[in-house]
DNA sequence: CGGCGCAAAATGGTATACCACGGGCGGCAG
DNA sequence: CTGCCGCCCGTGGTATACCATTTTGCGCCG
């Protein structure tokens, strides 16, 4: 056993592909031809792929190829409003149950986003974004909060990559996460949860706006991706 | 194939076991003795045992054995509390959502309840109880919320039955369902949350209570159990 | 010339065989 | 007698072979 889990390493790799968008939605993950492409059998390449359907990121058909989900506005928009609801709960919670060098670990962060803003590139920058709020719902000190959220954030990610770069507002964004971090600071949840409403609040139309501008007609099924 | 995905039926029917307690928390799933228990194979008994793992049923420990999750007090009042807020998030959603025919099956499950709240057995009262929270996530015609919301409810299964069984007051219980549903009907958001909130409010609490109460020292070591 | 049907290939579902790690138990040495 | 070392067995991880279904294309019949 090289270490363990092998399947997770698959599903790790095949998540990338797919959220990087090297598999472009609709594209069919076939059992056989990834595993052998990858060099392993069957077995794992399946469970990775079982995997990743938890985490919405794959359509399981009965009986047929498992494609990249191919989620349409409506869905990304519904996802949008769980993910904003588990946020504010974990920013309620934080202002009880942070630490203080759960704080600083977000201050981390944050000073981190406003150093090299500019000097780094969408994507790093935007996943060291994704980790102020995985901070955030990890303060939270609540284990099912904080998976929930992750996962949310993992299916969203490519739209909010999408939305993120549209209005790529630099000072806004630390203003706002300025803000959340203040409100955790001074223990208010109230002031907490409507430091995320302002940072969020308009993600989901955001995202709804973004995704209809990269789908040309009205469905997304006019995709027909092919990975291999 | 039977009626395809055999894996599905045996993650059904273990997960019945473990949250009917058939299977006690802290016991032992091994893959061969299972699947041949069961007449099949590892195949799907190992991605059965995958699928409660991703529900929290089951316990994955690297190289040894899976076991019926043994969740503690914390785990599972943190796991309430996310379920009340995505609760909350559903009767919201539903206020502008929610179809007349939604709600009028979750009229109908509340008159059901109503009608045989003795007669049936606590059990099965139970899982009324728990269709009619189903009904609101699903009337709130948000898919990522309503699965979220099931999982969840899933999870707390066994917590909730206990901690239901302990304060079983049949006219609270229908009047608090009522005022949800008056709510909905009302379109009123905040009415909604409130209703919720007054229903689940003590929800944690309770399941700690209870759960405390189940548990003789702090830990169920002791449980152990053998399914067949 | 087109529609229906059958057959073969493709593909996911299932079963089984093999491998590597880990813990328990017994033997050997100090 | 005790402690350490090594072997064996139990268990999960992986690979592969087999089976059922679905799809698709070709040929026959209308």
């Amino acid at each position: 056993m090289t270490e363990t889990v092998l399947a997770e390493q698959i599903a790790t790799r095949l998540r990338r592909d797919i959220l990087r968008g090297t598999l472009p939605p609709g594209a069919p993950i076939k059992e056989r031809d990834n595993a052998s492409d990858l060099g392993v059998s069957r077995t794992p390449m399946r469970e990775a792929i079982r995997i990743l359907a938890k985490e919405g990121l794959v359509e399981l058909r009965p009986s047929r190829s498992p494609i990249v989900a191919r989620p349409n506005v409506k869905d990304l928009a519904d996802q949008t409003l769980v993910l904003i609801a588990l946020e504010k709960l974990s920013a309620e919670l934080a202002c009880t149950a942070a630490t203080g060098a759960d704080l600083d670990r977000i201050a981390g962060i944050l000073a981190t986003m406003a150093d090299r803003f500019a000097e780094t590139d969408p994507l790093d920058m935007f996943e060291i974004d994704m980790s102020f709020h995985t901070a955030i719902a990890e303060a939270s000190h609540n284990r099912a909060l904080a998976e929930t959220h992750r996962a949310f954030l993992q299916r969203l990610w490519h739209a909010r990559f999408l939305a993120a770069r549209q209005k790529r507002a630099r000072d806004r964004v630390l203003q706002e996460h300025g803000r959340i971090l203040d409100a955790l600071r001074a223990r208010d949840p109230v002031a907490a949860r409507m430091a995320i409403e302002r940072h969020l609040g308009h993600l989901a139309d955001d995202i709804r706006r973004v995704v209809a501008t990269e789908t040309p007609g009205k469905d997304t099924t006019t995709n027909k991706g092919d990975a291999t």
